[in-house]
DNA sequence: CAAAACAAACCGACCATCTGGTATGTTTAT
DNA sequence: ATAAACATACCAGATGGTCGGTTTGTTTTG
């Protein structure tokens, strides 16, 4: 129970277990299923402990989603290195992450924004880094073509935690290539 | 405050304006908001009142969900009446559906799917729902281009409960058109 | 047809539990 | 020694839910 409390002082640490426990508890239950007793239990943490990290709970799922923030923005700036294709780049990154988003390696990125979508400071950072990263893209994705495959990606994406498996979903690899073709340079 | 005490006895209207007010609770502050409490209130009657109608919170939450389930179906019955074209008929009238969800007429549809995504038992009722519509409608929706248009008007309404005005919403009704047009027959 | 009997609709008070948060103490590192 | 990193104890409020009672409507009975 106290072993944190024993154990040698690492901050740091410890507030990433925060993040992570919370982060899982609520991609595993839901957002009201991360109170501060169920987090600091996870990180086996006092609530005490974790409210030393984060002043109140706001500020700790802001954080949690802040941070599934950056882990989104690395992920999408390595797809886009290993793109040799200027036109639609980013557009074929994001689909490429979000379709990543339930394997291995990416961001554990799921339940978190759509229950927050209801808290409108979420909102707020979502859209501003959606726009943000849309600006620094418009060059190679601006086109409405391109807006219309990140919609599908995020449909795609919410039919994944929905889990309702449509039938063209059978075969998801094949989807995935059909949403990517999307990005590619139409022959106008 | 006593009003329904002394009031004649309507039962069917007065769970009628539960559900009402449980689904509009919902959707301008969130499934947190809508505590028995909160519901009863809006209602004009008690919380015991309000659990004379449903037994527990997860019955009348349930309740709703079914409620708008049964709009959505109504309403999509409707477009698909209207519309003279086989091929992707059912996938048009998804489309629309969900693009009207915001303006008047519609069902009110818009904060409880998401925070509701949570539970697992609406989960079911989403995809259930969903799958037998697609079985339905397989002969006229069956093809991968149609399942992405119908992702693209899932994240399309995503976005639209985010806010996020993407550079490409300045004219939601081109996009809109142009996504009704995936559904049309491609020219192989 | 009136009165009694019954059931449904609804209220009001109450309770156990959990929640976020505070205040204060104790240990560890510098 | 001073401050950070925790733990412990505690609280005020809210929440879901129960329970007994009261009012209203319907059915049965004489």
């Amino acid at each position: 129970m106290t072993e944190a409390h024993e154990r040698k002082k690492q901050p740091e640490i410890v507030r990433r277990a925060l993040l992570d426990c919370a982060a899982q508890i609520s991609q595993e239950q839901g957002l009201p299923a991360v109170t501060l007793q169920a987090v600091a239990d996870a990180a086996h943490v006092t609530k005490g402990g974790l409210l030393h990290h984060f002043p109140n709970k706001q500020a700790l799922v802001q954080a949690v989603f802040q941070d599934l923030l950056h882990q989104l923005d690395a992920q999408i700036d390595q797809l886009l290195q290993e793109d040799p294709e200027a036109h639609g780049r980013f557009t074929r990154a994001y689909i490429r992450a979000f379709a990543n988003a339930d394997s291995e390696g990416a961001c554990n990125w799921n339940a978190l924004p759509l229950s927050s979508l209801t808290d409108p400071e979420m909102k707020v950072m979502w859209s501003e880094w959606y726009a943000s990263r849309l600006a620094r893209h418009a060059e190679t994705d601006a086109g409405a073509d391109l807006g219309i495959a990140r919609y599908a990606a995020d449909g795609l994406w919410l039919a994944g935690l929905l889990e309702y498996s449509a039938v063209e979903a059978k075969d998801p690899d094949a989807l995935l290539e059909q949403l990517i073709s999307m990005t590619r340079k139409k022959n106008t």
